[in-house]
DNA sequence: AGGGTAACCCGGACGC
DNA sequence: TGCGTCCGGGTTACCC
């Protein structure tokens, strides 16, 4: 469930806690199950590593070290936790790396979808991806050209990170419905002012969910509040919080998907 | 090109 | 209580 709110606090979290340490060894586990090659080789090149910096590019969390990127992606279920002392496993860990002050980070992932990247050519796993939704360059100009250059469902569009990075299925609803979109409106008849409301609706949701410390659903992601703050996700059978219309719940693109009957209609 | 489907995984919710 | 089934979350592969 980790989606762009959610891996930026990870990361500003993180940043204190790791620049400058050296990790001093690696345990992995289901490394089968991660996007490594060589558990060999991949300790052979982590170990005696600085961490230089820790950022985060979309849903991907980037640690970079003094030879090395070292990207996790979360996916649905990952968690990120700083122990200390000795290196006791726990349950669903799936990677361990000690660090030169006695700490360690534990990679923790229930579903084992979470993938993480040890390169040096980061920009082969980042290089696909869409504009970053908080900066400078998405503009509403920029979004409603390519709206316009496609003809997709939006809530597809805006879900496929290649066209825009970091928004998941939660966030992508909110935003939706705060610019009143349908999520099934064809991305090319979208107008400019549409266009407009939106930009400003996936930016004001975005930087509210980081406000917030991200959402915490079910047992997987802990620390943020923003969940309590939803307008329609997971609300089907609620009142809107606008117009007071009975949120309801649809598939679209096979996603779960809420919307506000009257606030957000097709056609 | 865009859409639909399946796969990956497992804890929790739900039905019986 | 116990067991079986379904769901969901992000992404990719594959097919029509």
């Amino acid at each position: 469930m980790p989606e762009l709110p959610e891996v930026e606090t990870f990361a500003r979290a993180l940043k204190p806690e790791l620049v400058g340490k050296t990790v001093l060894s690696a345990d992995l586990r289901w490394a089968r199950t991660l996007a490594i090659p060589s558990p060999i080789q991949f300790k052979k090149q982590i170990v005696g590593q600085r961490i230089v910096d820790v950022s985060r590019r979309a849903k991907y969390l980037v640690i970079r070290l003094e030879d090395y990127s070292f990207l996790i992606h979360l996916r649905m279920s990952g968690d990120l936790i700083i122990r200390q002392g000795k290196i006791k496993p726990e349950k669903h860990d799936r990677l361990l790396l000690h660090l030169s002050n006695q700490n360690y980070l534990a990679f923790n992932d229930t579903r084992k979808f979470g993938r993480v990247w040890l390169t040096d050519q980061p920009d082969e796993i980042l290089g696909k991806l869409g504009p970053e939704p908080l900066e400078e360059q998405f503009t509403a100009k920029w979004l409603f050209e390519n709206l316009h250059t496609r003809q997709r469902q939006l809530k597809p569009l805006l879900l496929d990170q290649t066209f825009l990075a970091g928004l998941g299925n939660i966030y992508t609803d909110e935003c939706l419905h705060m610019a009143k979109l349908h999520p099934q409106r064809a991305s090319n008849t979208v107008s400019q002012k549409q266009a407009e409301a939106l930009r400003e609706a996936i930016r004001t949701v975005l930087a509210e969910g980081i406000r917030r410390n991200g959402a915490s659903i079910d047992w997987v992601y802990r620390g943020g509040d923003f969940q309590n703050y939803f307008r329609v996700y997971g609300r089907d059978g609620e009142p809107c919080p606008v117009c007071g219309r009975t949120i309801q719940k649809l598939t679209v693109g096979q996603r779960g998907t809420h919307i506000c009957p009257n606030c957000q209609h097709l056609r």
